[in-house]
DNA sequence: AGACCTCGTGTGAACGGTCACATTGCGAGC
DNA sequence: GCTCGCAATGTGACCGTTCACACGAGGTCT
């Protein structure tokens, strides 16, 4: 019935264009039993074809398949999942997908689960409160999803699904810490580390941190890597300032802080923010870095081209989605390569660092 | 380990009455004929709650969905999709999905179509070859996609696109003006104009274009633009430069043209490529808008925070995300609003633009 | 030479929903 | 009073695939 009506829709639309006289399609797509007919073989020997049996003669295999490429079949997923029970699909929970790192990590995945013939099914989350995050997830499982994959490394997040009790294999792409078997992730502690290092191997001693979200992880961890190296080098801290990742909450940290102005480097946790900061300093008529040193994190495509150029931490974020996949096929699917573990960030020296003003 | 399985089902369900208080749950997940039992009604009226069938006693209905609570059923999305031949599913077919603009959309889409009771399932496309497209494209057929959204908008795909025969309703996030009943886009020309007016307006007379990738249609779509309210203007043009959206083809297109400076403005294809050109032309140590004035197209949040604050035409594509799932579903459901029709983007004026300098 | 295994293939029953149709009561119309 | 129609529910088939099991032919072992 929908199917005519979208038909007639069609043709009614682009009268000029689809004519589509090929196929007899009388009816029903072509089943295996179909096949089976055509080829004077049982829909079991079909069936063993499709799914590369060892015991099948060639020559009955290829004239199955010869029938299959003459009928154009394709074998109907709904009905291979319903007696299986298994979906083949992946679900992503994400949250803030319009970014650089989780948008790459997301079509690294799906790149990844494609070539492992699986299918990926997203449901972004907006806000980080419970009730939306339920919502993703139920719609999801409503699905059938196999394993899991969420990108909304706020720390809400993570008791919340902690409480809902998942019922399939998940992986987070980030780490709590906690939950080591689950997690991957860059490990943002060391190139929190690496980056503040450079700062005060440039000879800065006061040096501000400007910090993602509370709840978020990767701002947690890349918080304690800052005080970590600032405390390895006996440098005195201030408190870092807790952002929202954006530009514009980089901007207007950057004009309160300079109201004060007892520094001479801030690390910023992602180039977003170190955007918005860089903006703050030269309105207020300094320039960088020979007055105020900035470096950040992430190393997205634009970070090159900012003024000054960043000097940033890179993540690896397709590798990360990659890793991701072949963690959890690794729960579905024993014969899938494991390649848990960390995966080290590197540092880019650009232009927005240099010596310690004073 | 299955010959146990079944036995053990054998006998489970042989003895009248469950005797267990809560639920045995050994094995598979309850189904519709469980429900059914338990409630003392058959499966059909299980199902008829399920669809919200008018004609069911109230009391029926209650009982019914309080045994579904209790057993916590979820109804299976294989099965249904098995027997009503119908996903529920929307496939996206998108490149470059790690842009700012095309993520947007995505999530919008994923969004809408989640409200609307539909999955949303996407394959990226990293080159804009015809095998990476048919690639994905059966990839998402293979799961039986009853719509079908293109956010891949090079000529190429659509010509690839057209080749193979789409057999689901299908929305283009861009058009290209042949197939005006698939398409669904910003009026990108009437942004190019707005953006061109605006530089004229201040008085420029010797203007770059740079524009897109040539087989993308909304570079084309902006290039005509250009060069049509430059004719209309009686302003002389030379030939736009052909880019690939990157920063770094801007900024490498930025040393390329300064070697010449025979111009006093600069209209972006996107937002990208004028970070690129701004940092060429800081490079070269003329200052913007002074010497030079430039002006992108998409307004990314980063854009307020270049330096100088970049002057930019706003598309709102979370809007087009969302026009986009119901045009789709105006075809897979005719209930569901219709509204086809360009959305008309906004000229933000920022600092990068300024009078002509000679 | 019979027992036994393996290969290649076929048969019928699931899987968990929906659909078409049958079957009850029960009030209304003639 | 008897038929008719409708509301509320039940019965069995079916969607397209895989699974468990059966079966005949041929080879090997004892």
């Amino acid at each position: 019935m929908g199917g005519d009506g979208v038909c007639d829709r069609e043709h009614a639309e682009s009268p000029i264009e689809v004519a589509v006289p090929e196929e007899p399609q009388r009816g029903r797509a072509p089943s295996i039993r179909d096949v089976a007919r055509l080829a004077g073989v049982s829909h079991q020997t079909v069936s063993r074809v499709l799914n590369n049996h060892p015991s099948i003669r060639p020559e009955t295999k290829q004239r199955v398949l010869d029938v299959m490429a003459e009928l154009q079949y394709k074998p109907n997923r709904a009905a291979r999942a319903l007696v299986t029970s298994r979906s083949r699909t992946i679900g992503i929970l994400s949250a803030s997908s319009t970014q650089y790192g989780p948008a790459s990590s997301i079509a690294a995945i799906e790149a990844a689960a494609r070539a492992s013939g699986y299918w990926v099914s997203t449901a972004n989350i907006e806000s980080s409160d419970a009730r939306s995050i339920a919502d993703g997830l139920a719609h999801l499982r409503a699905q059938g999803i196999e394993g899991l994959v969420v990108i909304a490394p706020q720390v809400r997040v993570f008791d919340t699904l902690a409480q809902l009790s998942i019922d399939v294999p998940y992986v987070t792409l980030q780490s709590t810490g906690r939950d080591a078997g689950h997690a991957l992730s860059v490990d943002q502690m060391a190139g929190a580390r690496m980056a503040t290092r450079h700062l005060i191997e440039l000879g800065h001693r006061n040096i501000y941190h400007l910090a993602g979200p509370q709840d978020w992880i990767e701002a947690e961890a890349r918080m304690r890597g800052f005080l970590d190296e600032m405390g390895a080098h006996d440098v005195p801290t201030t408190a870092p300032i807790l952002g929202d990742w954006t530009a514009d909450f980089g901007y207007y940290a950057g004009r309160e802080l300079l109201t004060v102005r007892d520094f001479t480097a801030i690390f910023s946790s992602n180039d977003q923010m170190a955007l918005g900061l860089m903006h703050a300093i030269r309105d207020a008529g300094l320039e960088i870095p020979r007055d105020i040193s900035i470096i950040g994190f992430d190393d997205i495509p634009e970070a090159a081209h900012f003024w000054p150029p960043l000097t940033t931490v890179r993540q690896d974020f397709a590798e990360l989605g990659r890793r991701c996949v072949a963690l959890l096929l690794g729960d579905l699917d024993p014969a899938a390569p494991d390649y848990r573990g960390t995966i080290v960030p590197e540092l880019i020296v650009r232009a927005s660092t240099g010596p310690a003003a004073f």
